[in-house]
DNA sequence: TGTATATTCCACCGAAAGGTGGTAATTAAA
DNA sequence: TTTAATTACCACCTTTCGGTGGAATATACA
């Protein structure tokens, strides 16, 4: 039961983008900070930035940056679901395609309760109230 | 966020044996009812004997099978364990080697909660709670 | 003891995730 | 207008996971 790595990576440099709202920062400079791998980090920065989920300049001088402003918008959910998509979220945790509540498989109900709680987390809490350490559920 | 496919089939092999406790079924068998390749399910079942989860008898008439006396000493964890094991549930989810209580990352104390009450069920439901529907929590 | 039906074991194949290399395009500023 | 620093894009490589093929081994029973 985990994240990709990928997702590790996307919500690490949010965070830190979070952590130092505003200001811009380039692949390589993000690259020495949080010990992701230089290439595969622009790629994704280029994924996240497409997603809307952080602003880029090109060119010299150019980077990736969060507002400060936008922190109270983006939430976690959204950083997920631009990586590894969201569709986990709703599958019978057998792989039973018929699984559902009026026809539960065995750890429908057991499994229903956590699935519900990540999404509640993944939802309910953006980056701000990350930075704030006053987390939220619904 | 999800468990690896073969942990799913495990799963589902475990408590299908587990519904039919003290029958025996081959592979072939086992995948014609359970919808899991083949000749990956026979590693898999291989694999689950070696640990101990069910018993198997070679040969003419041989297959697999989980006594119904022994429902309530196998739990979650222990196939989770047998297949992808547990190093997911110790690991910050930021894969930041030094976070800690003390020293937590930004997502530090929303995720253990999340990620304690996985543990929690897995560690706390036996073969036997999944059939009674009856789930346990600590 | 021969045969049919099983599991076991080993090597390989294929797809997906993670990761790299090279180059084109973009832009600030000397 | 040239240069340096940057992102964008494309193709490829590597590792891991899921999956397959085939032969060896075990065993019930006719």
């Amino acid at each position: 039961m985990h994240f990709r790595k990928t997702t590790e990576y996307a919500i690490r440099v949010m965070v830190f983008l979070a952590e130092n709202a505003g200001k811009r920062f380039s692949v390589s400079a993000l690259n020495k900070t949080l010990d992701i791998p230089y290439k595969y980090l622009g790629r994704l920065m280029n994924q996240l930035a497409q997603k809307g989920l952080l602003e880029v300049t090109q060119g010299k001088y150019g980077g990736y940056l969060v507002n400060a402003d936008r922190l109270s918008e983006i939430y976690l959910y959204q950083i997920v679901d631009a990586v590894e998509g969201l569709q986990d979220y709703d599958r019978c945790i057998l792989g039973f395609p018929q699984c559902s509540d009026e026809n539960p498989c065995a750890l429908h109900h057991l499994w229903m309760e956590q699935r519900e709680a990540i999404k509640n987390m993944l939802y309910s809490n953006s980056l701000a109230d990350l930075l704030k350490g006053e987390f939220s559920r619904l």
